[in-house]
DNA sequence: GTGCGCACCTAACGGTTGTTTGGTAGGTTC
DNA sequence: GAACCTACCAAACAACCGTTAGGTGCGCAC
């Protein structure tokens, strides 16, 4: 019976060195320990990379090429009559599942990259900046079209919005009572509209009891989310998930 | 003379490892850089505290309460007849100035706070709760005033204005030129309103030239700011500043 | 069946790190 | 001036980690 994951050894470490990456950090994840949980030994890694950071270099140009890769499907696949504020939401979508859905590959980006050594920094830099240019060009055209408000920082807000949606990675749980699709919802609307009531100045009218009965059980629920023995955001990238259930 | 720093040598060992964390990482950073930054040898570190990891505890205690301290102090200093978008751009100032300008402590929470070893980091969770509260309440007021959408998940939207909030770290340089009051302003704007044209299907008029010269400035410029050695956002926590400056 | 290269193992080396141990200079107390 | 406390230093230790060198089994070519 030839086994489902028939996976070549260089792209096994990689696959595991990926998720160690992620959930205990880079340095604190050991060759040894990467080459355990790829079945090997942690020579033998020297196989196939040169050294520990050639092989966060591959595995960040992986994630990048893939949540790169994502963004362009996701404009491919989009209707030519779509919504402007649709097109968005389904961008960000794409970026959420990205990071959700794809493996640990593409978070790495998020959770490892600050914490590399500058020589691989230098190298996954360019990556990102294609992927950056992606967006840029889809808030600029949705500014052009009307779309977007003229005269804001469009630049800034591109920058807010990506930090929001990176900073779901530490208390989000795609598998809790909130879809990723309701969170890429929720997301645009901030972005889009805001979540302030029309007018500023004087009172308008309070709000009295909350109007469906979702939003009376959200207003009931605890203040966040606290699935996958995460934390919620503040002030901070709050608490990852434990390395390991205590066992 | 008596020199203007006339910290005691705790005080210096908390000081000079909370700025290192920052810059370097917790794991990247040595006992023994520590101690050179304060003036001392590793082994004397030992005489107050009793380990690397009840220093780093120290180091994400002291951050959280100055930024609780610093919700405070705000809350306290708004006047009576306060807009309630003003109010909460204020607070959105007060938890972005301490990141910038309160020194490392507090930005060690964002910065270093999910590489802690899982003993460290349960023994920070309760400060954070508390100041996570802060912010929970204030919302909530301001959806009962009627100020917020009625119906909308607060905790999320919450969660996401202080993921924005806290990335700014990663790529914003308050000396650079956009100011840290323009910032707290342009974020409170994208939470409040929005940075959508308020009605989405047809076309609304295209935009025109840009509509000011700063907003052609503006645009005109590259898509972010690149201040400060940083990397702007995408998709991840982008790069930190350079741990020196080559010499 | 000999030769050869691929994919891995075994075992070690050198360096770094958190930590410990035994001291010591300087000030204060009595 | 003896005892004592504070705040450090010097030197080492054990553990661990990235990395390397040399070896081994297996499959394929011929």
């Amino acid at each position: 019976m030839c086994s489902a994951e028939q996976v070549s050894g260089r792209d096994r470490i990689l696959e595991e060195a990926a998720a160690l990456f992620v959930r205990q950090g880079y340095r604190e994840t050991t060759l040894r320990d990467i080459a355990a949980a790829a079945g090997m030994k942690a020579g033998s890694i020297y196989y196939h990379f040169d050294a520990k950071d050639e092989l966060l270099a591959a595995v960040l140009e992986t994630g990048i090429a893939r949540i790169t890769r994502s963004f362009e499907e996701t404009a491919a696949s989009l209707p030519d009559d779509v919504a402007p504020s649709e097109r968005l939401r389904r961008h960000v979508h794409a970026h959420l599942a990205a990071l959700f859905e794809h493996g640990p590959f593409t978070t790495s980006h998020v959770t490892v990259f600050h914490a590399a050594p500058e020589a691989v920094r230098a190298l996954g830099t360019p990556s990102r900046d294609t992927y950056e240019r992606c967006w840029s060009e889809l808030l600029a055209d949705l500014q052009r079209s009307g779309h977007l408000r003229a005269g804001i920082d469009l630049g800034l807000h591109r920058i807010l919005l990506l930090g929001a949606a990176n900073a779901t990675l530490d208390w989000f749980d795609p598998t809790g009572d909130r879809t990723l699709d309701e969170l890429a919802t929720a997301l645009t609307e901030q972005f889009w509209q805001g979540v302030g009531t029309p007018v500023d100045a004087p009172a308008p009218a309070p709000n009295p009891a909350p109007s469906t009965r979702a939003a009376a059980r959200r207003a009931a629920a605890p203040t966040t989310t606290r699935n996958r023995a995460a934390r919620n955001g503040t002030p901070a990238a709050p608490t990852r998930p434990k390395k390991e259930p205590t066992p």
